[in-house]
DNA sequence: CTTACATATCATTATTTACTGATATCATTA
DNA sequence: TAATGATATCAGTAAATAATGATATGTAAG
């Protein structure tokens, strides 16, 4: 398994910041904010492949930052602590409050973004 | 430039975490958070080479985590707001009441740790 | 105006990481 | 127990990202 790679960080810290610092995960994790879902239904939210979603969460599983429960056929998912959604907040103050430029910064490669 | 490919990134929030998302760059934030530093002073503390501590820092710039201030032949850097280094802060809480599992979630790949 | 120092840039290469598609597992239902 | 549905796993490949090394830029001092 490749995308698990992250768990042989060894910096704690850094294997946190990257467990949000995915496109893929990053969706899944807003996703599973609002409710928990299962595999298929985090499939449909987030416009991924299954076997996508799957190896996402098995890195997020191993990270502790979300759980599954296993119900009948259907895994469910969820967010493992409230404070996970907290840390997505503070991105968004800091974005709003700090770092507005984030959003601005690509004019450095107007091919980029014209192409 | 490569390395600024996150800037490319169109959901601020993302391009956010992929700010800290990087052991050179983690690297950084954490030492400049004591004090701000000449690019050679953060070259010495992390052990980075000159030109990969620069290129970093050209993406920390660019994403409005850090800033930098010419000061004759020397240029100083440092953490734009306190708010980056309460970030890192969380995720240290986050760490200790939320993930205590990241520590741990290596041993499925026994050989990694071995060979 | 040449030298030395400090930093930035950039192309190339190396490494990491994510995605895909095929298949395995495991629980349910017929 | 065969078939179906839901999810997991994994090898292979593709894509993204970081590191390196050479060089450019700019600043100060001799």
């Amino acid at each position: 398994m490749v995308i698990n790679s992250i768990t042989k960080i060894r910096d704690p810290k850094l294997k946190l910041f990257r467990g949000f610092a995915d496109s893929s995960r990053l969706s899944i994790l807003i996703a599973l904010r609002s409710k928990a879902l299962t595999v298929n239904e985090i499939v449909e939210v987030t416009g991924l492949t299954q076997s996508n979603v799957s190896n996402h969460l098995a890195c997020l599983r191993c990270c502790d930052l979300v759980v599954s429960e296993q119900r009948g056929r259907y895994a469910i998912y969820r967010i493992k602590d409230a404070r996970v959604g907290q840390f997505l907040d503070l991105a968004d103050e800091l974005l709003a409050d700090v770092a507005k430029g984030v959003n601005e910064c690509d004019n450095y490669d107007a091919s980029a973004t014209e192409g």
